[in-house]
DNA sequence: TAGATTGTTAATCGATTAACAATC
DNA sequence: TAGATTGTTAATCGATTAACAATC
């Protein structure tokens, strides 16, 4: 597990990769050259063989790559087959559609909790599992150890929740809040969705289409 | 509202400007230098002064940028005081929370119907508006004549929706699928947001920490 | 005026694309 | 073997950073 090399650029199209893949795999193809990607997938194929390069020789000269291997080989880079324990914070209406919504087995992750400070949800099942008082979170991380956390909730309240994680060990965050938990922990990874950017995104396209 | 040439990294990056603007003028923050604002936001002071100036010249020299007024451009090249008519489609847990969670009065959109293909949800409130079986998408547009449109379904059925919407006039999409619609659809503004490509990113960060 | 800070040009850096030798 | 297609190096393109003259 290195720390390696890899571009933002790069990792931020893995997961296109993946999806891709994995639906050339069940519609039955075996082999894909990297033109042949490229037209499906919309990246050159220059650049694809450029990223599949950074991570080893996947693919044969006069062949192409094989897609069921391929797939698996990207998965295992993305660590797909991964289980980390994961705690979903702020039970509103983002958070249980997430927490209902997302295929996070399928993708490395195992939730095991979810958390909000609004007693009247508390014992309400999501997904199988109960809503708890956020008052409990410290004694479940002690007992449970999770390493990551999904944060649903406001900025307002994401500082003191986010403190309290890394200390309590959490190494990863899916950050749906506008802190911005990278610049208060830097050793720790974070992924922002900030959907109300993306929205206003649109609307600077509409507004100059 | 001319074709205009900024780049993409940029754009990007307005939403962000707008939001650190808006808490500062919040906070009663009345001018700040681009060094100042590159403290507080994470880019470079050159960088913060090469993009506003890809739109003007806010600043004064010696003095730096008004923050209420920088507020104001940034939210008028981002169209936020627009309301352009937007319709929902698919009012599952995602579409639902999205509905419910998002404001989109202040971004620019104002929501006016929301779909579903499920009977059962038909008439159900979110956010003051019922949800109305996708069979009366048609005459609705007709009607209504919406211009964006919010996807929230599965990638199998985007397809077909999305010619239809695009047919009855809707020239920008927030597409939540995994349905490539720009590719389809080259004259249309689409803005992406993949979920589980977001977590696998994540995925991939936490295991090469 | 002197000090500060922008607007803008030039230099650097990184990412994408093109080209082609290696090789299956 | 001949044809195809990769792996990889070199060329191009674009985005970021640095520098500084303009000017408030």
């Amino acid at each position: 597990m290195a720390k390696n090399d890899i571009s933002m650029a790069v990792i931020k199209r893995l997961p296109r990769y993946y999806r891709f893949l994995g639906e050339m795999k069940r519609a039955g193809v075996q082999r894909i050259s990297s033109g042949e990607l490229s037209k499906r997938m919309g990246f050159t194929a220059s650049q694809i063989r450029q990223d599949l390069n950074c991570f080893g020789g996947f693919g044969q000269q006069g062949y192409g790559y094989n897609v069921a291997q391929l797939y698996k080989e990207i998965g295992k880079i993305l660590g797909v087959d991964k289980k980390a324990k994961t705690v979903l914070i702020g039970a509103g209406n983002l958070g249980r559609a997430v927490a209902a919504h997302m295929s996070f087995e399928e993708r490395g992750f195992n939730l095991i909790g979810i958390f909000d400070k609004n007693e009247a949800l508390a014992g309400q099942l999501v997904r199988n599992l109960p809503i708890r008082h956020i008052d409990g979170l410290y004694d479940f991380c002690r007992d449970n150890a999770p390493t990551v956390a999904v944060l649903c909730i406001p900025g307002e309240h994401a500082e003191v929740i986010t403190d309290e994680l890394v200390r309590l060990g959490v190494k990863g965050f899916w950050n749906f809040s506008h802190y911005d938990i990278a610049a208060h922990h830097p050793n720790v990874a974070v992924e922002n969705v900030h959907l109300s950017d993306s929205l206003m995104t649109l609307s600077y396209y509409i507004n100059n289409l």
